[in-house]
RNA sequence: GGUGAUGUAGCUCAGCUGGUUAGAGCACAGGAUUCAUAAUCCUGGGGUCGAGGGUUCAAGUCCCUCUUUCACCA
């Protein structure tokens, strides 16, 4: 069968970023890969599987800020989470390491300094937004406004959610920093860029190669245009202090921007994996490499994997991927993933309800093709579709016919492989046959990444199983006299069949193989033991039961549990500012399953006031603002602009008491100044509500 | 808005370069069976293949328009 000589291939899945838990999203690339992975290792190919935690950016920066943490300690416990997570899905990495490693910092280096030397590198001015509170630039995520279009409040600066608008953080009206929520201003900065312009023959060369799906290379074309069209710009590989990442050789106060490092982080893993294991470094990712490199990545980040990357290498020195290979998106009962709904299910929670992680990878397995098309997660369909396969059809044949062998025949097998063709029951060695002869098929489909046609198939090899134990009706055969060898062959067909099928299915299923190998008295399989069966007088140990059904109710309590996650988690997390090295794919933007505590200090840099309201009257021109002229005991009133119009006359205001907050930083607009914030409450029941003191409150007391 | 993909039985999906009455699994109904933690086997109902035009002897499959859902637009 396999006459292949031993390739030598490194293979990697994106890089998970450092700010938050795995999901039943990430899984599917993880899932993917893995079983990619065990199918070339069973295959007796000399395979590397290395990944490592995205670790640096300013998402980063300010979440270990706000934990009171160093970022180095909020990504080691990230990485020891993400560990945990992805051993027990059964993910099995040759290595997991960090891009905040002494390897990724050489490497980046390196790269970099071969790109400069290459002429591949530019400075240049730009003008960027600054938090002049906070005194750090802010990537577009961090800054929120108007939507420009639609004038939807409180947008990022990248896109709006309310009408879908794209447009540059200039364009929002009225911006304000999500870190600190002072105005920011414009401010030069000298950025470095790669000069990504220049590689375009390249780069339409290297996609043309095989290296992509059609449906990525089609992209490709979209993003390079025409032959002679050059659609590419430079690409800006620079942040400015306080940056958490590496600094850029020989450039003080400017770093690396977290994507520049995150894939050579699939090079520092393997690094780091080469030195504890003494393999050749450069085998693998020097230019004239003989070796394979695949990564798996997720469809979002197509652009960075198949644009910056590649020209990245080959510009620098290195080999280019031989495959990059993209996947689509998860959807949960057909929509995106949602907190509301409990669909928004963390790697860790899906352990704590269904337990069986091997139910997951069944069942995407069963629905990923090698396209990048999303695949939907269908919880019911995920209860049906496991319990039928696995419990129903598969395991079943061991549990029908096992038996017989251990209580009639002390547990030896006869011999099936020499069944005499003219015999009456040769349809044994029919079966037996069609099982194997699939094996090239199966393996052939694995290869393509087409789990879903492969383990199709491997279903209806075991459909055909079960048909031939209801044909020979073994518990008939028991019954009658004399019929021992005939019950016994029976039996030991069924045996072999389900030792072929666990061949077929082991990298998708490692762990329940682990177990049948054990019951069957075999070592480890690989795929060449599908040319060979069970000898005469192999003896197989008692079964016991391998597997048990999904329940739908444990899928009910799952989502459950997740919607109450959600009412625990009221406060929005900033998004990451980009796309990371692994999707972020259907996260929602309230992130974040733990609940958000603020410290008391966090609390009392609100300065809240008792304040009188001495004035209040209409603006022309706003329809829901009113200006508020506000005395804390200050020396002149403050000027303050609340959107209270749609339920206060100005008349009935004046006079009044309430609570403003007296140290929200300063805000310009349309209409003039705002100086605080008047407090109100409103929700879809109605509203806005100001606040009232009880009485005996004096104008500029302090609330706290 | 532009681009790409997607829409086939209740659910999840196959349908290669156009070719007989459109398929599978699950679910459902009836029957068989009892070795197997009701698993298995047989039979059956159920789809105007997103909508409308067109090309063709022949279209789920090619072309056009519209539409659903998703993504990308650095």
């Amino acid at each position: 069968m396999s006459s292949s000589t031993t390739r030598k291939i490194l293979v990697t899945s994106a890089l998970p970023y450092a700010n938050g838990s795995i999901h039943l999203g990430h899984l599917v690339e993880y899932i993917q890969t893995d079983i990619w992975v065990r199918f070339q290792k069973m295959q007796g190919h000399t395979v590397h599987y290395v990944c490592a935690d995205d670790t640096h950016g300013t998402p980063i920066m300010l979440r270990a800020e706000k934990e009171g943490i160093t970022p180095e300690a909020l990504i080691e416990a990230v990485h020891k989470e993400h560990s945990q997570d992805f051993a027990d899905f059964l993910v099995q990495f040759d290595n997991y390491h960090s891009t905040n490693s002494i390897e990724n910092k050489e490497l980046a280096s390196g790269i970099y300094k071969a790109l400069k030397a290459g002429g591949k590198i530019a400075t240049k001015t730009i003008e960027q937004f600054f938090d002049p509170v906070k005194n750090m630039f802010l990537p577009d995520r961090f800054i929120k406004g108007e939507c420009p279009k639609c004038h939807a409040k409180d947008q990022y600066g990248d896109s709006c959610e309310v009408c879908g608008a794209t447009y540059n953080p200039t364009e929002l009206i009225n911006p304000f920093s999500a870190v600190s929520g002072a105005a920011p201003v414009r401010k030069e900065t000298e950025h470095y860029f790669f000069k990504l312009s220049e590689c375009s023959d390249f780069l339409r060369e290297w996609t043309r190669s095989g290296t992509l799906q059609a449906e990525a290379a089609n992209k490709m074309t979209e993003w390079l245009g025409e032959v002679g069209e050059n659609k590419l710009s430079d690409w800006d590989i620079s942040r400015d202090a306080p940056y958490f990442g590496f600094e850029i050789p020989d450039a003080p106060g400017k770093y690396f921007y977290v994507w520049l490092d995150a894939p050579i982080g699939y090079m520092a893993s393997f690094k780091n994996l080469c030195e504890r294991q003494g393999l050749n470094f450069d085998e693998y990712w020097a230019k004239d490499s003989k070796t394979e490199l695949y990564h798996f990545i997720g469809k979002d980040i197509l652009y960075f994997h198949a644009l910056f990357w590649p020209a990245t290498l080959e510009y620098s020195g290195y080999r280019t991927p031989t495959s990059v290979f993209a996947h689509g998106f998860l959807t949960v009962n057909g929509e995106k993933m949602s907190k509301s709904r409990g669909t928004f299910i963390t790697a860790r929670s899906y352990l704590d309800h269904i337990k069986n992680p091997e139910y997951l990878r069944y069942y995407y397995a069963a629905k990923l093709n090698g396209s990048m098309e999303d695949i939907d997660l269908n919880l019911e369909d995920f209860v049906a579709r496991v319990n039928s396969d696995l419990v129903g059809k598969y395991i079943n044949i061991a549990s029908r016919t096992a038996g017989f062998i251990t209580k009639q025949f002390d547990g030896k097998l006869c011999g099936v492989v020499n069944g005499d063709l003219s015999r009456e029951d040769s349809h044994l060695d029919v079966i037996t046959q069609e099982l194997i002869q699939s094996a090239d098929e199966i393996k052939r489909l694995y290869e393509m990444r087409d789990y879903a046609k492969a383990l199709r198939k491997v279903m209806e090899l075991t459909d055909h199983v079960n048909f031939y134990i209801a044909d020979k009706k073994p518990w008939e055969i028991a019954k009658q006299v004399g019929q021992d060898g005939n019950l016994r062959m029976v039996c030991s067909v069924a045996i072999n069949c389900f030792r072929l099928l666990t061949i077929y299915l082991k990298p998708v299923l490692p762990r329940l193989v682990t177990q049948i190998e054990s019951m069957l008295n075999v070592q480890p399989l690989l795929w060449s033991d599908a040319n060979t069966l069970l000898s005469d007088g192999h003896e197989i140990n008692e079964y016991s039961h391998l597997i048990t059904r999904v329940e739908l109710k444990a899928i009910e309590a799952m989502t459950e549990a997740n919607k109450e996650n959600l009412q625990a988690t009221p406060v929005p997390q900033v998004h990451s500012e980009q796309r990371h090295a692994v999707h972020q794919q259907n996260e929602v933007k309230a992130e974040l399953p733990e609940v958000e505590y603020i410290s008391i200090d966090d609390f009392t840099k609100v300065d809240l006031r008792i304040a009188k309201i001495v004035n209040a009257e209409y603006v022309e021109g706003a329809e829901k603002l009113l200006r508020v002229s506000l005395d804390i005991g200050e020396d002149k009133p403050r000027q303050v602009f609340a959107g209270i119009k749609s339920a206060y006359d100005p008349e009935s205001l004046t006079g009044r008491l309430t609570v403003m907050v007296a140290n929200l930083a300063p805000r310009k607009m349309k209409f003039g100044m705002s100086e605080g914030m008047v407090l109100a409450a409103s929700d879809e029941r109605g509203g806005p509500f100001i606040l009232s003191p009880d009485s005996g409150a004096m104008a500029g007391m302090k609330v706290k």
